[in-house]
Parts: structure tokens; C-alpha cells; sequence
DNA sequence: AAGCTCACCAACCGCGGTTTC
DNA sequence: GGAAACCGCGGTTGGTGAGCT
């Protein structure tokens, strides 16, 4: 018996969705919360499948999101995990706040893939013997270095419980030097942003999303701690940048950060201490640093970095 | 000005995992 | 334990606008 339809396809509306939907969509789950996107047509009036409803909700309508406007930093920030993590861009986006993982699919189709594939080109035509295998170069040459490469993997899984480190490697948003492109640049989004921004304040957090402060993964208290209901029930505006956009993000991100995808890059991390995850303040990951500092490293990184492969032997430690 | 091509991105589709009954 | 429902994810498509001829 095979899967049935999620919705009826017959009456359901397809296509892009008008501004009267967004609001319609935004009062519902303002009064509701998100979750429950099967009852959101019928309580609604929506003539959308509960699943595009999920998807208008999560990739455009969500508080916090930003929307294009990618910076240099953040390129080299996806284009190192999707050397590491390959095509799963939840997990990557994960890594830069307040991006989905569509947009960063999007950007990546659209954009880096182009731009790696003319530089590889470039250095293909800059050296005649490119720097190809060297993977399998290393591996060949330094068993005990592949050894540990291997190892690392495979060590990814057992990793400990509670590492739940939603490390956002990329800065925070203020940091950059050209400040990007804002979402919500239409008048329905606008508007929409308007009604969501006081009961984003104010909703209880759902997840845990973190951000950087001060070269410090701060992560907010989970939502059924105190100190979350707390932060939640406060105004607005006795928030602090950091709290309010990561309560933002949180309050409505039904994504649980991917554990796993962090453990993978926290392989290293085994050695931040009890104290600072009570106090909420988690060092970055080694794999975090890495990206910070490679990211640091401007554009002469960048320019290194035409074989994906490197990115990979450099977070092995080759 | 009109037609064409291309790039971009919002949205859809289908699959797999998880939860519920 | 198994079926159904639900949800999340990644791949793909199609509409739209910008740029070019």
C-alpha cells in the first residue's frame, strides 16, 4: 500500500503564495505556535497542502530569517562544510544563523558552485600538473595520518550525549562588513515581520539555538529551564542583541539543531568544561575554530582553496 | 522595442525517518 | 508489531526578471 497524498491534490492552490496567505498563515500560527501543519489548512481556510504551509512557514515567513546578502565569510563557511558534510544543508546551515537550509541550497546551486568551478579551472590552467589525489597521496604516504582520519570518522557517532553544541561559527550578523541584505523587503513582509516581531519576543523557546558573542558560543537556556521561560516572558526590549536573535530563532525552529552533524565537527571538543555549558557559555569547537580562523585568513584561503578535497585534509589535521 | 537566453529562487515532489494509534 | 500519519530533508522544477542581441 503505497503512501497516500499528504493532501488533496485536487483543491489544494499551487504556485506562490500572496501576501493575504502569509498573513493568514502568520495570525495562525501566531495564536497557535508551529507544529500541527495538518490542521492548518482545515482551521485556516487555506487552500494550501499542510506541507507548503510547513515550507512558507520554515524557508520565508519564520522570524530571524535572513535572506541573501551572503557574505565572503560565509561562503567560505559553506563551502567548508560542504566539503565536510557533502549536500546536507540543513546540517550546514545550522552553522549560519538565521540562514535555511533552502537558501543556503539555493546559494550554493546558484553561486559557489560556479565560483569553485571557475577557480578549479583557473588553477587547471595556472599549473599543468594540479595538485590532483592529494588525498590519496597523503594516504598513501602517511598510513598512521589516514589512520587517524579514519578513526575520527568513525569515532563521530560515539560521540557523548548533551554535545548538542549549535555552534554558529559565523558571526554575528552585525559583525560584517557590509551589512546584508535584509529579509522581509516587500510591504507583506514587512508586515508580516511587524506581527510576528512581539510574539517572537515573547514565545517560549523552543529549541536551542546559539550565537557567537565575543569569540563564545553562547547557547540560551533550554526552553523548560527557568531561565528560558524567564528570557522568554521578558519585553522585547530588555533583550540583548544575542538573546533576541536567538530566542527569535528558536522560539519557532521546530529543527532540533543536527546533534549528530555537530558532534561530527566537535569531534575535538570533548574538553570544554561542565561549568561553562551550565553557564550557557560552550567554547568553539576545534572544527568551529578552524572555520573561524580559515575564514580570518581572507582571501588567500580562498584562492588555496580550489580542490574541495583540502578543505577535508585540513580538518583532519594534514 | 521585441525576442531570446540565462540566472535566480520560491515552491513542489518524493523519499525516508519518526511518532502515534 | 505494524500500519498510518506526520514531519524533515534534498533534489528538482517552473516562474520571473535582468541582460543581451
Amino acid at each position: 500500500m503505497g503512501r497516500p497524498p499528504c493532501c488533496d491534490k485536487e483543491s489544494v492552490k499551487k504556485g506562490p503564495w500572496t501576501p493575504e496567505e502569509d498573513l493568514v498563515l502568520v495570525s495562525y500560527v501566531q495564536e497557535h505556535g508551529p507544529g500541527n501543519w495538518r490542521a492548518v489548512p482545515a482551521n485556516t481556510g487555506l487552500l494550501r497542502c499542510s506541507k507548503s504551509c510547513r515550507l512558507r512557514w520554515t524557508n520565508y515567513l519564520r522570524p530571524g530569517i535572513r535572506r541573501g546578502g551572503f557574505s565572503d565569510q560565509e561562503d567560505r563557511l559553506i563551502v567548508h562544510l560542504q566539503a565536510l558534510l557533502g549536500n546536507r544543508w540543513a546540517a550546514i546551515a545550522s552553522y549560519l544563523p538565521d540562514r535555511t537550509d533552502n537558501d543556503v541550497k539555493n546559494y550554493w546551486n546558484t553561486h559557489l558552485k560556479k565560483k569553485l568551478l571557475a577557480q578549479q579551472q583557473q588553477q587547471l590552467r595556472a599549473s599543468p600538473s594540479p595538485p590532483k589525489g592529494q588525498w590519496e597521496l597523503k594516504l598513501q604516504t602517511d598510513i598512521n595520518l589516514a589512520r587517524r582520519a579514519l578513526r575520527d570518522a568513525l569515532s563521530i557517532d560515539a560521540g557523548p550525549p548533551g554535545m548538542a553544541v549549535a555552534g554558529s561559527a559565523a558571526p554575528a550578523p552585525s559583525a560584517g562588513p557590509a551589512a546584508p541584505q535584509q529579509a522581509y523587503a516587500l510591504t507583506a513582509r514587512s508586515v508580516d515581520r511587524m506581527m510576528l516581531d512581539g510574539w517572537a519576543a515573547a514565545a517560549p523557546a523552543a529549541g536551542r539555538r546559539s550565537c557567537v558573542v565575543g569569540g563564545t558560543v553562547v547557547i540560551p537556556a533550554p526552553a523548560t529551564t527557568p531561565g528560558a521561560a524567564e528570557s522568554a516572558s521578558r519585553s522585547s526590549s530588555e533583550l540583548t542583541t544575542a538573546e533576541c536573535s536567538a530566542s527569535i530563532s528558536s522560539a519557532s525552529d521546530q529543527r532540533a539543531a543536527p546533534v549528530a552533524d555537530h558532534q561530527l565537527l566537535a569531534s575535538e571538543e570533548n574538553n570544554y568544561t561542565a561549568s561553562a555549558v551550565q553557564q550557557g557559555e560552550v567554547p568553539l569547537s576545534a572544527i568551529e575554530s578552524w572555520l573561524l580562523e580559515d575564514a580570518g585568513a581572507g582571501e588567500q584561503k580562498l584562492a588555496h582553496d580550489g580542490p574541495l578535497l583540502d578543505a577535508a585534509l585540513h580538518s583532519f589535521g594534514f
